[in-house]
DNA sequence: GTAGACCTTCCAGCACACTGGAAGGTCAAG
DNA sequence: CTTGACCTTCCAGTGTGCTGGAAGGTCTAC
């Protein structure tokens, strides 16, 4: 697969795509006889596990990590595995974070409608949402 | 209280309690005579939710409008719901992503712990854990 | 053989959220 | 009345994760 396909595939910019292995987030892939980018097909799911632990809030430094454990990375097992039960310990406090975030804006949203059951007069201020 | 103070009680730095207030999401507080903040002990709770929310995810910015909702904002009410609403996707969004990076993590580990269920040797290389 | 889409490298710049440091003022304790 | 902790402003720098643009090579289609 060319970058541009692989950009298609993942929704990720063929920039972001360089950027990745430059940070060796992604192996060097081989290249045509052009010399463009020649992708595995793999490449798409790495990169979709890349995103997701992304959107959860880890670092591309730590997902790096990650990736070099899963693809049988040279770091002692222990430190392995320390490693991973961080980012689980890491990845459970932002759910609760998450979680009580949530909570809050509900709890606002549910006073906002509290104020104007029917619609707010338009162009009009929106007052008084008071601390809870 | 003084800043120092606050700092203390949210884990918060000096420093960045003005850089919140800079951006606006901090009222400038009274200053005492020696042109000290002086900052009323709610102060405690708006930063507690300012970092909630942060590692929620939301930026600064986001946070910021969300407070101005709370504090009663200028902005009319169809606006104001919607922001609210869109940040509760966004949040439900990140839940989501969030729990499936969970997922993955958790199945790494698993396959870390089959594969040395004893202790690998100090030193030695932890080889050849294989992709999902 | 040339237009157009696609690719290459390299380097600069941006937005976000701080963080450090200089230079100096305040205040309580000894 | 000085020491030391704490505060002030202001400005510059950092790390993260891209993003833009220049300058140029490749490939397919007409």
């Amino acid at each position: 697969m060319l970058i541009g396909q692989v950009a298609d595939a993942t929704g990720v910019s063929a920039k972001t795509l360089r950027f990745y292995e430059n940070e060796g987030l992604l192996d060097e892939p081989e290249r045509t006889a052009g010399g463009y980018r020649d992708y595995p097909p793999e490449v798409v799911d790495r990169v979709g596990f890349i995103r997701q632990a992304q959107a959860a809030g880890l670092t591309l430094r730590q997902i790096g990590e990650i990736l070099e454990v899963r693809d049988g990375g040279r770091a002692p097992c222990g430190h392995v595995a320390r490693l991973v039960d961080e980012r689980l310990a890491e990845v459970d406090r932002r759910l609760s974070e998450l979680r009580r975030t949530r909570t809050q804006l509900r709890q606002l949203r549910t006073r906002l409608d509290d104020l104007d059951p029917t619609d707010c007069p338009p162009g009009e201020i929106c007052v008084a949402v008071s601390q809870p």
